[in-house]
DNA sequence: TTGAAAGCGCTAACAT
DNA sequence: ATGTTAGCGCTTTCAA
């Protein structure tokens, strides 16, 4: 085997193993990419000498001859610093994984800010046959990176957000209906006022389920009020914090539906602590099923999508051969809980 | 600019923006790579082709020439299937990825099971100039994993994990010494019975801190009595499945510790439903800081280390260019909640 | 079934 | 400051 890359001694190539092997170049790459042609004799002479050699094939040298890379770029965008942290992308990033390691793809992932977009290095270096991106922010923010995106010349696969151009695809749960099946269920309990927690970013997937609770509510009985406060983010003590204010301003809605589990739940600890009781005082509903409500009592009623089958579904998108344009929008289903 | 890839014109080449802006191609390739040497007169003739052409380098090119990828390899390997679930994780990402794109490197994520490691087809194609690696599963399973990727003949670091051989790298959190913290702060609150709740799963961590807890109670008094069990797993009902086996069968101890925060919290909300008030009955710590902890009543006394953090140590390693072998522990700090 | 030659796009080394 | 040449490791094409 070649000595270690501190020695002297350079990594073995192609024309090493054949070398060794006592035979052509071609032979080994056949051999490498399974090539039935190959004799099996000959096969084994050189799979010998693979591993006499240590010998370990080189990317860049296929790539640069087939114009493939057999990689998919996921970019991740947020502004808001939580950057990776949200459990869903990191499931996202599980469902990509898996769909293109299936597929013999690499996954190269980048996290960062938007700002940050002229130092990603990577994917302006056809690094990647295809592009997966995932952006907070409004519709605005996304056009920027569809602009900022279209020289690479990729198919673009875009995450959470509403298609912004023909030339590119669309992976979306089904924000709309969710909300629909939320406001059908809240109104079958009984509800007739409902308190809507948005925070102050603009994300495509909150924009649709406000659109789809609306829609709902309206669709059922013209008598449903609906209010929305704005948190200043998703965290934990500004969900809290709006809450408090709206509520000690107001009267006290039958229902508070947090745009995602992390607000209402949240959101539910602060009325808990008024000495409120849920479901009979009031009632509140999440969005997107966070592991979170595993592990906090009453369990929450939300709606749940596979963030792992967007994932999966955008690396399909992303690699598939004929590279058509596709806008889909993923199945979701109401789990219903306890706080209802 | 070349046609869509989909049409029939081929992409441009640094040849073809030499041609265009009347220079040769190593003045092109000098105006990509920022070299001063070129006249500004004729770097801005060429950035103009370079528009004009909508050219974008390809990686393949120069990793061929100059034997250097650019990139790393963050390999992932989690047969209990929770994969990239785990916050930690995530975390683990977002700071490599950080520190990564700041040197100029891309980030290539591969999740799976060890037993797909032979299909791990990046990494063994040269597609990384290093390796990180974090495994679950037990000290075997790590040695096996090094022996799996000692031919790629890249330097490797071992996240969360014990120095399996001289020439990789490890960088580990504190767990040892953050045991020991829990141990003293228990003692100090009077504790002289703890419960810890252990999985099955023979994870590096887990042992550290079990070691960490043993000799933290010893060093106090030899009164303290320490009893473990195990979870199937560290899921919120084997969890608790596991604590209720146990205190159907022995009187009730001054304190649980949980390995983690999940099993910490699954063990608190069993408790409760018992009726033990916390921590006036009974006193419960976990490890590890999960971001959970600001969701549920009380808040968790844990430790807190920086998962951010061990991944940009873990990116430091890998890519400096001396490529000294590191073994690093990363500091941790206890974080007093309401439950000790 | 195997081999020889050419060339993918880039940069190091050298030449001007 | 700019240009010329060679060659990184591989696969396509064609020849034997």
């Amino acid at each position: 085997m070649a000595k270690s890359r501190t020695g002297t001694t350079k990594r073995a190539a192609l024309s090493d193993v054949a070398a060794e092997a006592g035979v052509s170049v071609m032979t080994v790459s056949n051999v490498i990419n399974n090539k039935e042609i190959v004799r099996s004799q000959t096969r084994e002479r050189v799979i010998k000498a693979i591993n006499k050699l240590g010998y370990v094939p080189t990317q860049a040298g296929r790539s640069l001859r087939t114009n493939k890379q057999w990689a998919v770029g996921f970019l991740l965008i947020d502004d808001n610093a939580r950057y990776f942290n949200d459990p869903l992308n990191a499931e996202i990033i599980a469902g990509l994984s898996d769909r293109l390691n299936r597929a013999g793809f690499s996954l190269v992932v980048e996290l960062g800010k938007s700002h940050s977009l002229q130092k990603i290095n990577g994917f302006h270096r056809r690094l990647v046959d295809a592009l997966v991106i995932l952006s907070s922010g409004d519709a605005a923010n996304i056009a920027k990176l569809e602009k900022a995106t279209a020289n690479l010349d990729v198919p673009r696969v875009f995450i959470q957000a509403a298609p912004v151009s023909k030339s590119v695809s669309t992976i979306n749960l089904s924000d709309y209906e969710s909300a629909m099946l939320i406001a059908d269920h809240l109104a079958a309990r009984g509800v007739t006022s409902a308190l809507v927690i948005d925070t102050k970013l603009q994300w495509h997937a909150f924009s649709e389920r406000k659109r789809g609770l609306k829609k709902g509510f309206a669709a059922i009985s013209k008598e449903i009020q609906m209010s929305t406060i704005k948190s200043t983010s998703e965290g934990y003590e500004d969900t809290r914090e709006a809450l408090e204010l709206y509520l000690d301003k107001n009267p006290t809605p039958d229902a508070v539906v947090g745009l995602n589990d992390y607000m209402a739940i949240a959101a539910m600890q602060c009325l808990q602590e008024r000495g409120l009781r849920i479901p009979q005082d009031i009632k509140i509903t999440g969005f997107n099923s966070a592991e979170l409500i595993n592990y906090v009592t009453p369990r929450l009623t939300t709606v749940h999508g596979s963030p792992f089958d967007v994932g999966a579904a955008a690396a399909e998108a992303a690699i598939n051969p004929e590279q058509k344009i596709v806008n889909h929008r993923l199945p979701v289903a109401l789990v219903r809980g306890d706080t209802t």
